[in-house]
DNA sequence: GATACCAGTTTGGGATACCAAGCTGGTATC
DNA sequence: GATACCAGCTTGGTATCCCAAACTGGTATC
């Protein structure tokens, strides 16, 4: 695998990690110090992860993206549009089957797995009911507002209720998707996100002087 | 400007006018004496044009993305999702003056104006009416969709009724919006956006053989 | 004490040298 | 004539060097 290749996974990994804080400011020595690797891939990663918006620029530097709290509203919006137009598209095929890779997927989580599984599997259930859609740019749309949202989702304080709720809610996506009811799936999907994104933007913006506190750059709304 | 923003508009340009053809090999060290930068702003300029889908790998090396029916498809539903969304929120505004300037700029165009400025106005009013809604992401989706269709509508062959009618749907489109009819507008966008990519995949198909033999890689849907 | 200023350092932008992998064209062998 | 092989060249990947701009810390001046 190429330096390019490295330092990008590896950087975004600590940055979705909130290994290195959002806010926090970014040099090309100290990446390239920190992963062995010369300032040549370090930039060509850099330029990546700007357009995954993970990074921004800051006037000539690089900064890590902060959590914007008016962005998690506007991606709700994104997702819900992109999201229900591919679970649309996929309660319309004929061969479903594809949605029960997903449920297992779900059902793979029970009470002793750890929370971060919970969280991948969250993000995942996502991107990958989309990827049935069959197209390349809703899921690609899906997976970018994912990613976007990685972070604050991981900073959101979930309880156990919350969880097993998004759990219940995404089961029944599944369910109305697999007997082909897509006006059921669009309406249920909607509700989700919405929901998730009150849930979200309510922990973080409750939350924002303890974020801060860490160091955490927290934009409000 | 920086010698990266050069090399990027500047390419950016001679692909989308087809000064490089669909399909073309790229090599750093052409573009590099092409535009007499050196090879660090001239791969930071192809990393960002990959993600564009301008450019794309070939290998170990650099292609310019041939025109691709079957994602003229994909583009044409995602395009619906997201220029749907962003018009039901204009719809939904009280201040709904920014349809004006775009209803200006469509009517800026008349029977003298250059086939290019047609061009461009097409796209601009899809942007334009998606900024209207606010939502960067939404924006972002329509921009980027745009930059991927210019070329295939640029090769599109349009006479003078084709080029009428639409004209008269954006108008409709943006009458509708004005009223903050958004039901009437989304199903105008729709239907203008299913019309368009049927005479666009249409008239490429048709004139496959000659897109070839012009040297334009095209890739069957 | 505040402020204007200056030298030193840091930083991103760019240019270039080097390398390994892969391709090309020619050649020698059968 | 076909094929295996090899030298040389091309090309993207990487490391490194230089530069100008911006920042920093300290100092001198008022």
């Amino acid at each position: 695998m190429s330096q390019m290749q490295n330092v990008e996974r590896q950087l975004r990994e600590m940055i979705l990690g909130l290994e290195i804080g959002p806010g926090e400011r970014l040099t090309e020595r100290w990446i390239e110090s920190r992963f062995g690797a010369s300032r040549t891939p370090v930039r060509a990663a850099l330029l990546r992860l700007e357009t995954e918006g993970l990074i921004a620029r800051d006037g000539r530097g690089w900064t890590v993206a902060p959590i914007n709290l008016a962005e998690l509203g506007q991606i709700a919006v994104y997702r819900e549009a992109v999201e229900v137009a591919a679970v649309r598209l996929t309660a319309a095929l004929e061969d479903r089957s594809g949605i029960e890779v997903i449920a297992a997927m779900l059902d793979s989580c029970g009470a002793e797995t750890p929370r971060e599984e919970w969280h991948r599997v969250g993000l995942d259930f996502h991107i990958e009911l989309a990827r049935l859609s069959g197209n390349e740019f809703l899921l690609r749309a899906v997976r970018d507002a994912m990613t976007r949202l990685s972070r604050a989702r991981w900073l959101e304080v979930r309880d156990e209720k919350a969880l097993g709720r998004a759990w219940a809610e995404h089961h029944a996506i599944l369910a109305a998707v697999r007997r082909g009811d897509a006006e059921a799936a669009a309406r249920l999907l909607a509700a989700h996100i919405a929901g998730s994104r009150d849930r979200l933007v309510t922990s973080l913006h409750d939350d924002r002087r303890g974020l801060r506190a860490r160091g955490f750059a927290v934009v409000a709304a």
